[in-house]
This record gives C-alpha cells, sequence and structure tokens, in this order.
DNA sequence: ATCTGAATGTCGACG
DNA sequence: CGTCGACGTTCAGAT
C-alpha cells in the first residue's frame, strides 16, 4: 500500500470519459495494483480510480513531467499528471481476515422462515427459497385456510421487489394445484410507491420490525 | 485530510452490524470528519466506513487501550480499536474542483433523438422525455405509417429495462389518441434474458453503436 | 464464466 | 426533504 499526496490531473478513459482538473488529492496505489484518487471530502466513493487487475507506469515525458498511466483490462486508462508531490509513503499492510456482516436481508428470510406468523395470522411455511422457472420466492407459505401465500422479502421495499413478486405471482397462479395464491410484501421499510403498487396488485404488505424478531428468536444463536 | 496506518479492530453498528478482526489497515479521516477503513486490495469499496456529516472521539480506556468512536447522524456508530499506530500524517487538500462526465445515458438519449432513424427505418422523434403519469418515456416517435413508438434507452440492457418500457406500453396502449404503441428497447449492449422478455412481449430489440452515433454527431460539439 | 439480486449502496435530478 | 432512476455501480452467491 503506497500512499500519496500529489497535485494532479487526472483524464479516465473507458465505459466513459472524465476528467478532473489540477488539484492537491490523495493518491491510494493498493498492492494489487490498483488505484484510488480521494479529495477531502465527498463520500467512501474516490474521485476516480482503476479497479484491479491493473498496472501503474511512470511515464516521464521530455519537459520532465511525470505522468502515471495506469491500464485495466479492456480499454480502461487511468492518466495521472503530477505536478507535486507533498507525501510519498509505503507500508506493509498483510492479507485482511476481512468482514463479518449481521442484518442483511437473508438473517430477515432467516427469522421470518422461523416465524412466519408474524407477516399473517395463522400463516405456516412450506418451504424457503420455493423454486420456480424464473428463480426462487423467498417463502411459500400456507394460511389459515390452507391456501398458498408467496412472499418476497426485502430490507427496503421498492417497486422493483413488487415487480418481482408479480411476476412469482403471474408464474405461481398458472399451476391449477396451487392456485390461487396471494401475495405478501414483506420489508423493514417500504416506500409509498411500492406500497401503492402492491396495493393496486391485490399484495399485502407488511412491515418487519428485525430487532423484535430476534426477539422472538434464540438469544445464544448470534454472529457476536 | 488525515492518513493513518495501524493495527486495529473494528466494529460496525447501524443498518447492519459488522465487524472486522484485529489487523493493519489503513484509515482515511476526511475534513468533514467521515472516516474510510481500507485493506491493501478489495476495490475503492472500503471495508467500512461511516459517512458524513459525523464526528470522531477518541477514548482512552483505564488499561491505556485507544479507541475512535464514529458517530454518525441516527445510531450509526463506528468503534475503532487501535492497538498499534506505525503511521500517522495530516495534509492540507483543499476544495476539489470536481469532475467533469461524458458518455452516459443522458448523452445516448441526446445522440438517438438526434438520430431516430438508426432504431427502426423511418421513425421520426415526436419528442424526448414524453411524460406520462408513471414517469417520462425516452424517446416518442412514429414510424413511417404514422404509428406511436415508445423507445426506452439504457447502456446496458437488461430485464428491469424491459419491465419499465412494458409499464409505459400498458399505460399508453390505454390512450385511444396513441394506440396501437409498439416499443423499441434500445442499449449499446442487450443481455440475453432481456432480449427473450422483450421478444416474448413483442417489443423490438435494437443495439445501439454508441461511437457511429458520435460519428453522425457534429464533432466539434465535445465536451473536451 | 455468466447471470442474478443485494447494497451501510452512492449520486444526481426533480417535485 | 423525499422519491426515483442511473451508476465506470460493486459485490457475493449460484448455475
Amino acid at each position: 500500500m503506497r500512499l500519496v499526496v500529489a497535485r494532479c490531473q487526472i483524464d479516465y478513459a473507458g465505459r466513459l470519459s472524465a476528467h478532473l482538473p489540477m488539484a492537491t488529492r490523495v493518491l491510494m496505489l493498493k498492492a494489487d495494483g490498483s488505484v484510488l484518487v480521494h479529495s477531502d471530502g465527498g463520500s467512501y466513493k474516490p474521485l476516480n480510480w482503476m479497479s484491479p487487475p491493473c498496472s501503474v507506469k511512470e511515464v516521464v515525458s521530455e519537459d520532465g513531467q511525470v505522468e502515471w498511466l495506469v491500464t485495466g483490462k479492456a480499454e480502461d486508462t487511468l492518466r495521472i499528471l503530477i505536478e507535486e508531490i507533498h507525501h510519498d509513503s509505503s507500508h506493509e499492510l498483510g492479507v485482511d481476515p476481512g468482514l463479518q456482516k449481521d442484518g442483511v436481508e437473508k438473517h430477515l428470510q432467516e427469522l421470518l422462515a422461523e416465524h412466519p406468523a408474524t407477516l399473517a395470522e395463522g400463516l405456516t411455511l412450506v418451504r424457503r427459497e420455493y423454486p420456480t422457472a424464473i428463480g426462487p420466492v423467498d417463502l411459500m407459505c400456507r394460511d389459515a385456510e390452507g391456501r398458498s401465500v408467496a412472499v418476497e422479502i426485502k430490507r427496503r421495499g421498492e417497486i422493483d421487489g413488487v415487480e418481482q413478486l408479480t411476476r412469482y405471482l403471474e408464474l405461481l397462479n398458472r399451476d391449477p394445484l396451487l392456485a390461487p395464491v396471494r401475495g405478501i410484501f414483506a420489508a423493514q421499510e417500504i416506500k409509498p410507491q411500492a406500497r401503492v403498487l402492491a396495493t393496486d396488485r391485490g399484495i399485502a404488505c407488511a412491515v418487519v420490525d428485525y430487532d423484535a424478531l430476534r426477539g422472538l428468536d434464540d438469544p445464544t444463536d448470534r454472529l457476536f
């Protein structure tokens, strides 16, 4: 890992073309050859970058200008024209053990599979990841009357999720052994437009409380 | 901008929970208070981070352990337990002039609006961003026979874009003044599944050559 | 290798 | 300030 603070000008040509005027920025050169250009603000996203695998070549022109030419896989090129280097240091980091996550959609699905009745009175699980020709339905359930219920789970419920569930329901309802199948759109948060679309299509919405579900679950069975 | 290389252990609690075991990493602390944790590999995305606005507080426990507590807006917290600092430097960067882009979907739409006949023989433009209740149609055109044609433009044609165009067509075909409206799905690259879905729904696919379109366009009218 | 859906997505535009 | 769609999306998992 090499960290450079330099006044530089940058041009990128690849899937798009982009240009950064001369200014002072941080250049992060990782061990795999990838390069990140950060300014003092914005977000975690660099102003510009080159993804690995790629290689950096230093070019010095006749008039003494230093340029770093970063070339990637396809026709991606990042040209960094260096005017002045304020800082330059290299560091040995080693391999990172990596990130452990908890609280993503998969966990929500696991919890709802264990407690389907929180979605609707008397709901019982038939199976998780119920397979169909166009992909698996998150939860296939049966209601108190024994009718099929397809559940689509999202962390954040938006219009795409309703579209997805609609496709499943359309397909499932062609199967006379299952039909009629109704749908429940479950999410920790449901956007108004998604709710309107779901309601218009006769799909029920269920807002899920992740922490409450965790409370129902065995508290010893945690990641950390 | 402060750059720190340190052996550290990190816990994040916010929209999800995440944990990073003790290892050597780069910590980037930006002027707006945001913090990025990078390893020597991966991609431009940090292992962990805190978006602005947020503040960093240094806490030293009784046994001398140093911890940085980064708190954000809501209940987001990032705890960085520092074991050893290998490098620590601060730099004045100033405000960045920002990025200039060229070659995104908007530009593709402009080019196709100027040359609609490249999509289908005899096609003429009615208007760009044709408004409907569920959002604007990229291009509304008329074919040689004077029938309406709705065009959805994507850089990469995937299933979502076909769904979007399907919604527009469904709505537009309810208007007796426009109906029948047919659809063209235009993209630089169309994924097989998207093509299958489009064809199944009677929507034509058009693969667009960006460079060729640019060639038709006035070459003096460039961004830089 | 390709494809698909998720994301602490982020970012910008528009109402 | 929320909503929506694009993104050099990136990313991980499954086929």
